[in-house]
DNA sequence: TGTACATCAGTGAACGCGCGTTCACTGATGTAC
DNA sequence: TGTACATCAGTGAACGCGCGTTCACTGATGTAC
């Protein structure tokens, strides 16, 4: 049966939004189109009003997850702050709420051009925002730059490696291993 | 038909090297145990003789991409060249014969305990043999260990930033941006 | 404002496909005599 | 050393399953008069 527009818009952005979760807790393979659908109330042939193909929703979800600048993050006094959230063991947990880089950047290289293209674009636009905040503003040069980017591959290094080892213990000193790193 | 004992040995090594070398390329859920025999002149079918599932066979395939320690860095000394042959463009494009840790973090956070587990070991093995190596044999202290965290996650996180860039030119921006921080 | 009709979001059965795993069978290996 | 037989690595058909995608159909929406 057919639905109103401003509905239909709803669950467009509800699909995008389950997506968006979903894959950054389980990945492109292990969602499928079915279980996206459902979390949003729809069956899975509604999914395709919506979008031609998952393809075509991974490459809009990277978008929706990328989508603004790193929480908060707008001058190089809010770093720490930044760090110490994104190096947390709530983060370490929360992967359906989290990084989307760290949990797909395993994933993306695999993946097709268009998707692989989308998600290059959201780390250039995450450097280019690193680099700009911890120059307060001012344009940003190689230097800053390069100091960027080592803060976005510190971070999603060690978020990754702190969810991958069993042990709280080592977990904890990764963290602040790695928070260290970044003062 | 029957084969040698000691063929039969080969075969199993050559799945494990065939395995070991394909996870990395393309995720584990991307490649098939049809796909891992024929690469070794088999038949799905006798993929089972060597193996219960292809559960087991991650779990050991694991311990093989990662045994020995991190490729010939016995010492402080070495770190420079480890560091440039690892955040080289070769180890951005070789990704089934590259770091295990950098092909697979992103995908091993979602697998079963057991293979999570035998990650996680890697994982530790790993820092200890980077903190004993930058302490140049004299046993590790808090700091060292810190700072082999640090290294590693570095790597990691730089390696897949790298390899998630379209552009070429941001990719060697990466990578001399990441050699630079670990100097 | 009320009516008639075209539109189209959503449903659910069906499709082809690839996957992990099982199993009856084959025939070379390797052992017991 | 030679023969008879048990073992077991490897084959290939078959299984159940989940997936992405298609499509005929439904019925509420929204428009034209």
């Amino acid at each position: 049966m057919k639905v109103s527009k401003s509905t239909a818009a709803e669950h467009r952005a509800a699909l995008l939004a389950a997506a968006s979760r979903l894959f950054r807790e389980k990945g492109f393979d292990k969602v499928g189109i079915a279980e996206i659908a459902a979390e949003v109330g729809l069956t899975h042939g509604a999914f395709y009003t919506h979008f031609p193909s998952k393809e075509a929703l991974c490459v809009e979800a990277i978008a929706t997850m990328t989508r603004g600048n790193p929480v908060g993050l707008k001058a190089a006094h809010d770093l720490d702050a930044f760090v110490a959230a994104y190096l947390s063991p709530q983060h370490v947990i929360a992967r359906g709420d989290g990084c989307a880089f760290a949990a797909l950047s395993g994933d993306t290289v695999r993946e097709t051009e268009a998707i692989r293209s989308a998600f290059s674009q959201a780390i250039e636009h995450l450097i280019d925002g690193f680099a700009e905040a911890l120059g307060d503003g001012r344009p940003a040069n190689a230097a800053r730059r390069a100091r960027g980017i080592k803060t976005v591959a510190s971070l999603i290094g060690g978020l990754l490696l702190a969810r991958n080892v069993t042990s709280v213990g080592l977990r904890d000193e990764i963290l602040s291993a790695m928070k260290a790193s970044l003062r």
